[in-house]
DNA sequence: CGGCCGGTTGAACGATATCAAACACCGTGG
DNA sequence: CCACGGTGTTTGATATCGTTCAACCGGCCG
């Protein structure tokens, strides 16, 4: 556990940030993050931004400090498939390659700290604890990334938006706590961004979520806003 | 680049295997190397034996040696998806967990370098080296699964046939390199193995295989040996 | 021999895609 | 103020791909 009661030393920039606690700043010395701060920035972009592009040259990592960040791949005739969804406080990047394998766009309105790929890798040679929490997140990654293809290969259309919506409604709503059994939430995501994350179509997507809405599984408003005032009847829905 | 060249010091067990060179143990100086032999062994395991139990408590960790591991997630009503392939030498653990979340079962006939969770864990925090191979190793099993994600959720029946063989031909084939253009191999999984892979039945893998040997992209033998006389014909089919 | 296992093949069905139309919302410009 | 076009979403009719159910084949082993 790091001593956090203390702010001297810690830089302006850093905080009140989410990242310096829960993400991989937490794992720098003060002085570390004096230097790391002296190199980054924060900055917004706007929902649909492209973030980083396939086959690019990467030579800045980030912090997602809010919003939601989608990691698509594109086939060459336009299929699309989204790999990944980055909720604040990830690390955004690929350490040890020089080329994007992917996309990043941003799903919603996002605000990133991002840093040369320079300052991160030497900062990974100097502190180990730094380099185990980027080992953590990939992992963590890879857990999820193994959970959605149980998804993506072997569920329905229904149990899959049933899971899309508890993942989600995890990810986003305080409230859904192990306790609470209710949860409300904004999607962050389109339904076509739906579609392309469960492999299925927008037609589909819609009319599974009508579904939901006639068996009182859900209730939605504004089309973005859900309501799920059973959390355990959503579940039964994900097939797991 | 670590020196090779002399066996000096290099414990017997470990003298002629492959994870020295391309695994993780090639992270470890001779002495670390003899202290890690101290505590493993290496064993066998039959094909369909069962390496590992999901919700099993893991006190090892393994390098695969010859042979492939599957692991693999299934829901409660029996509905199964591979989410992995281990190939030598790859390394065989989920560092920072004491349950598995999935299962691993031998593909194939397996040998198996084992040492205890603890002795890893030890010398992860001895050597850096060590812990960043593993790193980079969950990197590329992340790329990976990404990759699949896009297969899975994105490709049909006859395209996930096609991708499935390239990246066997891939790994197994010697002569696969990027030079060569055909390939030949023995599969090392069932049909059945091959369906909860693509998220497919094994009816529709069967037909799949008999429709590229019917279009002349493959030959099979055995129903186990593949022959792929052009490669750029099958990779055509892979839908990239 | 008989039974089992892995694989193939056929016929019918059904879930999801595809194609098409309409709707709701929203900002713009007349 | 309303007409307009654009975007995201819903809904309906039809088509298609992959599943399901069933039969059969060949090799292997008891």
């Amino acid at each position: 556990m790091r001593k956090d009661v203390h702010t001297d030393g810690i830089p302006v920039l850093c905080v009140s940030c989410e990242a310096r606690h829960k993400g991989v700043c937490g794992a720098l010395e003060p002085e570390q993050l004096v230097a790391l701060a002296k190199t980054s920035h924060k900055h917004h972009a706007e929902s649909g931004s492209e973030l980083l592009g396939d086959a690019e040259k990467i030579d800045t990592y980030a912090n997602v400090l809010s919003g939601v960040v989608k990691l698509t791949k594109t086939l060459s005739d336009g299929r699309q498939q989204i790999v990944g969804l980055q909720f604040a406080p990830d690390f955004l990047g690929r350490p040890f390659k020089t080329e994007s394998e992917l996309n990043a766009e941003a799903a919603t309105e996002v605000s990133l700290c991002s840093f040369p790929k320079a300052s991160i890798e030497r900062m990974m040679q100097a502190s180990p604890e730094l380099e185990r929490r980027l080992y953590k997140q990939a992992l963590k990654e890879l857990d999820d990334a193994r959970e959605w293809m149980v998804t993506l290969g072997r569920k329905t259309a229904a149990e899959k938006i049933a899971s899309f919506l508890l993942m989600i409604a995890r990810h986003i709503d305080p409230s859904a706590a192990p306790d609470r059994n209710s949860a409300s939430f904004d999607l962050p995501l389109t339904r076509a961004d739906i579609a392309d994350f469960l492999g299925l179509t927008i037609e589909t997507v819609s009319r599974q979520l009508t579904r939901l809405r006639a068996d009182k599984v859900i209730t939605i408003e504004n089309n973005r806003h859900i309501l799920v005032p059973d959390l355990a009847r959503l579940e039964a829905r994900a097939g797991n």
